[in-house]
DNA sequence: AGTTACGCTACTTATTATGTTACAAGAATA
DNA sequence: TATTCTTGTAACATAATAAGTAGCGTAACT
């Protein structure tokens, strides 16, 4: 399968809603991610869940943020698109009866939980609006 | 798709040939892991290839280390395996036109190379010996 | 009423490790 | 030499899952 690309996607999207002071339509959306305005809603339905975006129907309707983009961390997005799983690699079963290969996984485990630990940690350190930043002084320094 | 666990399984075999003064059929180690003797040659040929283990056709043939566990690391197997792709989460769009999306694509990849940097490095740290060395101290302790 | 837009269900597609079948070829044994 | 055991490999099937698609319902604005 391809990686999951719904934390990288729904970062872009809230990060375009910020700079854009009307709803967004799933239409728009869908375009500016080069996808499909069902796959945009279902997505997004993570984020209303969490209270981090609005959707309204009707005319002028469409997705509008409803939280400070200094209150949303990258882990918190990684959280409402489902908190898929991090990691290609590993074992499938956790606690099976030969004792090598328990040695195996708890040995393969320990690393991957280490690893898994640090990316939280840092997905938990950046919220969207040091993205924002990042974004307004690239523009100001020009290419 | 399920997690990729070609690691975890060799990384197995590799301390059960260790302990096995004989040849093991792919029969054999196929019945170990739970799987089909094809799906072992076919994941122990990147083990062959990298000089790890032999493989010798006809009666009382099979598979036999070719090295001193002291010499394989857990990241030896990871790439002799095919060094499979470590994340299932992350951007697919490397340079996107969109800066906004280059500005997340970029936090996110430097999160993520941060977590895999740490992974390779522990995997680096472990040799098979290591895990022989565990697994017999768990034994001697009991359980 | 009509149009716009989300909400949701069901189905299809794409990708990739894994599983399976079939057959070729080499090596030991009788 | 014939038989049997075992690897090597190609070709195809299966499973899991993110993504893509179609259709219809429902709410809201004009």
């Amino acid at each position: 399968m391809r990686n999951d690309s719904r934390l990288s996607r729904m970062l872009h999207v809230l990060l375009h809603m910020a700079q854009h002071n009307k709803p967004m339509t799933s239409e728009e959306i869908a375009r500016m991610l080069g996808t499909n305005p069902v796959v945009v809603r279902r997505t997004m339905a993570g984020l209303r869940d969490e209270g981090f975006v609005r959707s309204e129907k009707g005319h002028g309707g469409g997705w509008v943020l409803a939280t400070d983009l200094k209150e949303v961390s990258l882990l918190d997005v990684h959280r409402a698109v489902g908190g898929p799983r991090i990691f290609a690699i590993g074992s499938e079963r956790p606690s099976p009866d030969c004792a090598v290969e328990r040695v195996v996984n708890e040995a393969l485990g320990d690393a991957l939980r280490e690893a898994e630990t640090l990316l939280i940690a840092r997905l938990d350190a950046v919220n969207l609006a040091d993205l924002a930043q990042r974004f307004e002084l690239r523009c100001d320094a020009g290419p």
